[in-house]
DNA sequence: CTTGACCCTATAGTCACTTCAGGGTCGATG
DNA sequence: CATCGACCCTGAAGTGACTATAGGGTCAAG
């Protein structure tokens, strides 16, 4: 861990939208290295502490399990792995990734009509959020208000 | 619930990709809808559940809470609401869904180069997979070998 | 009728945080 | 120097979102 910045848990919790007990418990978990401390006991973080605690609270924003966050930490902790242990790994990742992607365009594009929608004076209607992520059967508008499946 | 269906918990499940007991967790919270029953008591889905539970399983794979699950299926439940009080909800959620998208192609970004490197017989060690969801900091690789923040 | 697969409800366990409890540290202020 | 509020510490318990277990019922094929 190279450059110093010296932020106490609170200051890294702020920088990254991380309850300090959320920082703790990383720690316990050996997803994030113990940091150093000051005389008084107190946790002291630098600049690739930020990094990490991004990356994970991203991979978590983004429905990543920490066995997964785990795996990549993994990975960018140990450059000098062979190619071919890892080669599987980052293509999984890569499909899980693409995947939800796709999924999440599917979901923008029909909340971006909504939005235009009612900016128009339109109604919810025709709304069609549900099928957006889900297949399409071959009836059925998602606002359908019958309930018995 | 229009067009019949008639599958079983077991069936459903199956279909997507969701345990039984989860099922059952989401019709107690009101996610899903409570099912016509047999004779025997089982419990028989049809095509509108299956529609709103793949769409309840993606935006919770997405890292959606099952609050933000709630509030999408509500809009989608509820289609005579005033455009006045959804729009902001759809503002928000599309502001998140193209923050997700963002990271996530960074993050594939970064998956493909090192897929390709791998294929090309190169190393691990300029891995940058966390520099693609987190801060750019002045100084540092991501596989800085060095522990103390 | 038997049997294995599946269903039922209720309860407890797991994962990933999050809150609470009790006490220590820090720095600004008087 | 003493006080005080903000923040830190560790450990234990609570919450949300599932997931597994326990004990018993249903179903359909043989």
């Amino acid at each position: 861990m190279s450059a110093k910045k010296d932020l106490s848990i609170g200051a890294l919790g702020k920088l990254t939208g991380t309850k300090v007990e959320t920082i703790r418990f990383y720690e316990q978990i050996a997803i994030l290295p113990e940091p150093a401390r000051t005389a008084g006991n107190y946790r002291v973080y630098g600049h690739d502490h930020v990094r990490r605690l991004t990356f994970v609270r991203r991979m978590r924003d983004l429905g990543f399990p920490l066995e997964a966050v785990r795996a990549m930490l993994d990975l960018a902790d140990q450059p000098d792995r062979p190619c071919g242990e890892v080669d599987a790994l980052v293509l999984d990742q890569l499909h899980e990734v693409e995947r939800k992607i796709a999924d999440l365009e599917r979901l923008r594009d029909e909340l971006s009509r909504l939005a235009t929608q009612c900016r128009t004076g339109g109604r919810m209607a025709d709304c069609r959020i549900i099928e957006s992520l889900s297949p399409h059967g071959e009836d059925g508008r998602c606002c359908s208000s019958t309930r018995s499946g």
